[in-house]
DNA sequence: TTTATTATTGTATCATTGTATCATTGAATG
DNA sequence: CATTCAATGATACAATGATACAATAATAAA
């Protein structure tokens, strides 16, 4: 659980949350922190940063909806793995394998064949046609990181 | 003792126990999982979705107490008698296009489009021709499950 | 076999973490 | 002034984790 070194400037007009928010991204960004590092907690930051520990939480949602940081009640808050760009493409494509293995794998373990399981796949891809595109998307999924606490 | 190949999204804001009820729920339902059929412990299944056992132990206990489960401290926990025993054939494929989902929506998060998930998944089957008939599956069922004490 | 010991299982209790809700403050505005 | 509203604080709560415990099984000892 890394120090942040964050500091805050109280006769800033601009919000102590949005302060905090700030300066985390700035971490984030600079590499000083990594996709996996949990996070002070809410209550361990606050103490830090003499504030209370709503604002820390309010900026942490705030990282949370944009998909920087992961918060996790009763666990903590983890930094999110990077969208995409950095893992390479035959990583991608790896893992895109691995979850067809576990697709098909769970499939045929509830006795459906490997052709029902493709036809139903086709079928989920067809009924819903418009698909959003990667860019626009804001990375819903992938939520690799913070499950181990690194 | 099987695989439950549960999958967990931590990001996600319906609790960890929740999502594991609802699995376990979904699998005895399309009849992967039959009376008498042992799950895994609380500690087995927590060491594999990187959870604290306790939480395994609160999903166990919620379906404990909805007759789908027996808990039974010291020996084990055992699939009961399921409410419904004709598992319906519209059960099995809801459960079979809740996989799918699931697979596309992974593939999506890792910024693949539908139709390379598409294509990796024809890849998979087209490499592992070997497909297990359903029919010669045999039901691996209750038959002489360990006397549930209930 | 019988008994004692050890290991394994689920249970109970509390601590820790983030969340939800409302109260308070203080500055902007009429 | 009074009003309003965003920012912050206080409190209660839900989800998860850590630890000790009790019940059952498995094994060893007598």
């Amino acid at each position: 659980m890394p120090d942040l070194h964050i500091q805050l400037d109280f006769g800033s007009d601009v919000p102590i949350y949005n302060q905090i928010v700030a300066q985390v991204q700035e971490l984030v960004l600079m590499g000083a922190l990594h996709p996996g590092d949990q996070l002070p907690t809410v209550r361990q930051l606050a103490a830090e940063l003499r504030v209370n520990f709503n604002t820390v939480a309010r900026a942490y949602r705030i990282l949370d909806e944009s998909r920087l940081i992961s918060t996790q009640q009763g666990r903590g808050t983890y930094i999110l793995g990077t969208p995409d760009p950095h893992k390479s493409e035959a990583a991608r494509r790896r893992t895109l394998e691995e979850l067809a293995r576990r697709y098909r794998d769970s499939a045929l373990g509830l006795g459906f064949s490997t052709s029902e399981a493709l036809a139903a796949l086709q079928a989920l891809l067809s009924t819903a046609a418009e698909e959003p595109s990667p860019a626009e998307r804001p990375n819903t999924a992938a939520e690799n990181g913070p499950q181990e606490k690194v």
